[in-house]
DNA sequence: GCTAAAATCACCCTTTTTGGGTGATCCTTC
DNA sequence: GAAGGATCACCCAAAAAGGGTGATTTTAGC
């Protein structure tokens, strides 16, 4: 039996979208069930169509691509979606990512990437181009250079997470005393005087 | 002139060193200018390779190349590092990450990935393989079926970053008691009864 | 081995914040 | 027009935060 990949376009230029449609029908195991020029068009169809993946545009007329995943996702939670796009900033990277997005491609990206794309998210994988990547690999990177001592970061991330002082001196086996003093010392190092301020400062500068 | 990419390989695995070695002296522009054994080794010798990317094998003899990453960092802030190792735990490639790791394959990478990657990261793109992108996509995805009101999620959000009720209040422009009444809410709908517990459970679950 | 930095604890103090209970009003949004 | 969401009010006591000042003990780098 055949099992193809089931894809669905939904791409609101019409010659990008005829050229994914040709580039993805033409590889063997693949199939684009349907494609539309907007969610808004694709929607009332879309659980009929049952795809596998979604390739799916952000700018749109009508519900754009981003507005549309969460919609998407819960009407096919078992579908992969790949964000096509012209944008990467880490805004709309990091709000796609959050959404549900299996991949996140821009456009630039060669036919090859594209299929390689979606064959890894088909089977669970995920998929980025490299300039998302680094987005993504550059939002995970700590300040090596912190002011901070191991003792104090390891505090000021219990702080960012809500531990009261009692709590995080139980739990590291000394004194609220003592855990007033690295914080003291923090709040001199960060230049703050309150949580807020020393936890916001903190991850501006990547120091947690 | 010629503009070779400097290439050091850190690889305890006597054959996979030779053959990543002969891989990547054979790509025109590519110029593997020393390999090590590992991290212990290559020490002394690695500012004077001067290399644009070093790829750093993490289980070796002596330091491991998780250890290695930040001395690696301070010494050499320009250089390029790509992780290639057998594992793929999320906490191994968060590390990684967080460490300033500007890729992470898997070694069972195909020649033409770890090509590519090399390629990327010399000019500062980031690199990862599917399985690698797999696993950091999916620490960003939220739960998308959060009992929390958007109001409420607002509110635990910024608890967790550390404001008070007052500041929240002030921020969001509604009334202390109003952000006392959206916590009360919070504490119920997660079964808690303080922060620290609220951020805790709503970061497991993915809430926020 | 020396020295500086880091980590530890102590006691003074006031102000702010928290958490629980109970109830009410006003929007929206199906 | 009913329900969930967002808003505000007032009761209360306990907990936590923040500032100041100083001291001791480890740990780590030269």
């Amino acid at each position: 039996m055949n099992q193809h990949v089931r894809i669905v376009l939904i791409e609101d230029d019409d010659i990008l979208r005829m050229g994914y449609e040709s580039l993805l029908t033409d590889v063997e195991d693949f199939a684009v069930v349907n494609s539309y020029a907007s969610y808004d068009l694709a929607r009332k169809y879309l659980e009929a169509d049952q795809p596998d993946v979604i390739l799916l545009d952000i700018q749109m007329p009508g519900t754009n691509g981003l507005q549309a995943l969460p919609f998407i996702k819960k009407a096919l939670p078992q579908t992969h979606i790949i964000i096509l796009t012209v944008f990467d900033s880490p805004e709309l990277v990091f709000e796609a990512l959050t959404m549900g997005a299996g991949g996140y491609l821009t456009k630039n990206s060669s036919a090859a990437k594209i299929i390689d794309a979606v064959r890894e998210v088909s089977t669970g994988g995920g998929a980025m181009s490299t300039n998302v990547a680094r987005i993504v690999m550059h939002s995970f990177q700590k300040n090596l250079n912190s002011p901070l001592t191991k003792r104090e970061t390891e505090i000021l991330d219990r702080i960012a997470n809500g531990q009261t002082k009692p709590q995080i001196a139980n739990d590291l086996f000394i004194d609220q005393e003592t855990v007033r003093s690295h914080v003291k010392n923090i709040y001199i190092k960060l230049d703050v005087n309150s949580k807020a301020e020393a936890i916001k400062t903190a991850k501006e500068k990547r120091f947690i």
